[in-house]
DNA sequence: GTCCTGATGTGCT
DNA sequence: GCACATCAGGACA
């Protein structure tokens, strides 16, 4: 990293879950460990929208494991899945309103000296890589031990996508999974046939 | 490169 | 019980 990184603040996560889903790409995830850092451009993301959205964890209403994406924007959401992998959500919206985008690649910055070229492209991978655990679920973003920043300089352009979700079974209809069209490091290769625009959000 | 499979914890029915 | 917001490794091409 060349330039710091300016954190985003809690505002930057209370608006549409849609919006953040797009402004996330490009920006940097952060994770800091004492005076070990890892920093990923994120690439990919996924948005889980509210009890109406099959998909979403929240479909079956509040429970204490979705209790963290009914809480404030701006926290982080982390569970176990398949039972070998963590998954990194971002709440959004407001408070009492169920949304999350998840994380599901990056393109790595800083901090990963392993040999696999592509440490962070699936989501459990870059929790795993980044010693993202259940131990971070409902912490803040602005906490210090893990948090999104964003290039103070300019952005380098780049062309989005959207596509469905991948590894759901209802919900599919929806194009709300986003990523940066010819990326390396997104989960799966760049389709010239996803959609240029997100189906768009229907508010309950 | 593609396809297929096995490993495995947890929340909820 | 079972359904998962998955990944790595092996078989094949």
């Amino acid at each position: 990293m060349s330039r710091e990184l300016i954190i985003l603040s809690d505002s930057f996560y209370a608006r549409n879950t849609l919006d953040i889903a797009s402004d996330l790409l490009g920006k940097y995830l952060v994770r800091k460990i004492g005076k070990r850092r890892w920093v990923g451009r994120i690439v990919e993301v996924e948005a889980y929208i509210g009890e109406k959205d099959p998909a979403c964890h929240a479909f079956r209403g509040l429970t204490p494991r979705t209790r963290v994406m009914y809480g404030r924007p701006g926290h982080a959401y982390v569970y176990f899945t398949y039972g070998m992998h963590f998954m990194l959500n971002i709440v959004t919206e407001r408070e009492g309103y169920p949304a999350a985008v998840l994380v599901r690649a990056l393109e790595p910055v800083e901090g990963f000296s392993g040999k696999d070229p592509r440490p962070t492209n699936g989501p459990g991978k870059l929790c795993k890589n980044m010693y993202i655990d259940q131990k971070l679920n409902g912490i803040s973003l602005t906490s210090g031990q893990l948090w999104v920043g964003s290039n103070s300089g300019n952005s380098i352009g780049f062309e989005i996508r959207w596509s469905p979700r991948i590894g759901i079974v209802s919900g599919t209809e929806k194009l709300w999974r986003a990523y940066i069209y010819g990326n390396e490091h997104t989960s799966r290769k760049s389709n010239p046939r996803d959609a240029k625009k997100p189906t768009l959000r229907l508010y309950d």
